[in-house]
DNA sequence: AAATCCTCCAACCGCCGAACC
DNA sequence: AGGTTCGGCGGTTGGAGGATT
């Protein structure tokens, strides 16, 4: 189509976002929402381009975004998702509450791609390097099973994707209209009118489980907001996300638990007759790989990158019990990944 | 202590599809 | 119908910082 880079304009900032940038940019969705990227950074008295604004926000400054080290339940909800998706990270990053499309990606590239890898697993197909594993009929039908549910499947979480976007939008404007006293925008009362009916179940497999982690306490979501460049926290640079008004930002305990009643029930009868379908495929198909896939997986154990892929290495390997516990506690974890892949759909949060 | 290598991740780039005119 | 704008996505890069030599 020929549209030049929204960067190239002469005298717009590119490269790390400052501390002062930041607080320009919270300031103002905090007070406007974002509205049009386009428009927002001279409106914010930014020298950014737009699409630059909106990574930053998106990526690092929203509210309900969970930093640092993932999880082996996450870890696990990765690998699974990526056999089925692919690289298709902004679906993946729907089933993973305040985690961002970008951080996923990153963590897939320079962690578990390296570790499927060195464990003899193709990290693209999440087959076995050697072929040798599916040569039988059933696994070759089980692949084709696979790929088939992939594509279906795909399909679904980019319809539900599309969801989970707006109705964060539709959350953040109820949530703006709950803290400030005057109306919201316009653009953000109108993505909630829309929103109001068809959303409100995703939205709450996120904020669910954050209320969940929290121990029931909803996080104010910037407890976590620290950038190695661009760093927010009150001590640092005086920004005082607590003069800011910001802990409110996200919500108060009502409306979340408002959200989240009415999105659990919605939840719980989301996709009930195709899910029964894809239960009984899902079973066939790991039933025929389990087998030579956890052992391919598990023949590996002298190799030492196994040893961080359920824990971190104790620098303790050499005798036999040892070499036993580290098996015992890889087979556990690649079972674990399995049964998730395997598992039903109603009994697994995500499906 | 200095140089080099490696890892990580924030940010950029280019492309695509939807919406709009 | 065709062109343009915009938001979003995935791939890639560059620099900071840690590890190693």
């Amino acid at each position: 189509m020929g549209r030049s880079p929204c960067c190239d304009k002469v005298g717009l900032k590119k490269g790390p976002w400052t501390p002062e940038e930041d607080q320009k940019l919270l300031a103002y969705i905090e007070e406007h929402g974002h509205g049009s990227w386009r428009a927002l950074p001279v409106k914010a008295g930014l020298q950014r381009c737009g699409k630059s604004c909106r990574l930053r926000w998106t990526n690092y400054l929203r509210p309900d975004i969970k930093r640092g080290k993932f999880s082996m339940q996450e870890e696990q909800t990765i690998i699974q998702l990526h056999a089925l998706l692919g690289n298709r990270w902004s679906a993946i990053a729907t089933h993973l509450p305040k985690r961002t499309d970008n951080e996923i990606k990153n963590y897939w590239n320079t962690h578990l791609k390296k570790r499927l890898a060195k464990l003899g697993i193709d990290p693209i197909t999440h087959k076995p390097k050697s072929d040798a594993l599916l040569s039988t009929d059933a696994q070759s039908k089980s692949a084709a099973n696979l790929s088939h549910m992939a594509q279906w499947e795909s399909a679904r979480l980019e319809a539900e994707a599309r969801l989970v976007r707006e109705s964060k939008l539709r959350s953040h404007s109820h949530l703006f209209q709950h803290r400030l006293t005057r109306p919201p925008t316009a653009a953000f009362a109108s993505s909630a009118g829309q929103l109001v009916n068809k959303t409100a179940w995703n939205t709450t497999a996120g904020w669910s489980k954050s209320s969940e982690v929290n121990n029931g306490v909803v996080n104010n979501g910037f407890g976590d907001l620290e950038s190695p460049k661009s760093t927010l926290t009150s001590s640092e640079n005086g920004v005082g996300l607590s003069s800011m008004g910001m802990p409110d930002f996200v919500g108060t305990a009502s409306a979340s638990s408002e959200i989240k009643q009415e999105g659990e029930q919605e939840w719980k009868g989301f996709g009930s007759s195709t899910n029964l379908a894809m239960e009984n495929e899902f079973n066939d198909i790991g039933y025929a790989m389990e087998d030579g896939f956890i052992n391919l997986l598990l023949n590996d154990s002298t190799d030492p990158s196994l040893s961080d892929s359920g824990k971190e290495s104790d620098g303790n390997s050499g005798d036999g019990t040892a070499s036993d516990d580290h098996y015992e506690d890889n087979k556990n974890y690649w079972n674990s990944v399995l049964d998730l892949v395997n598992s039903s759909p109603s009994d697994s949060p995500m499906f």
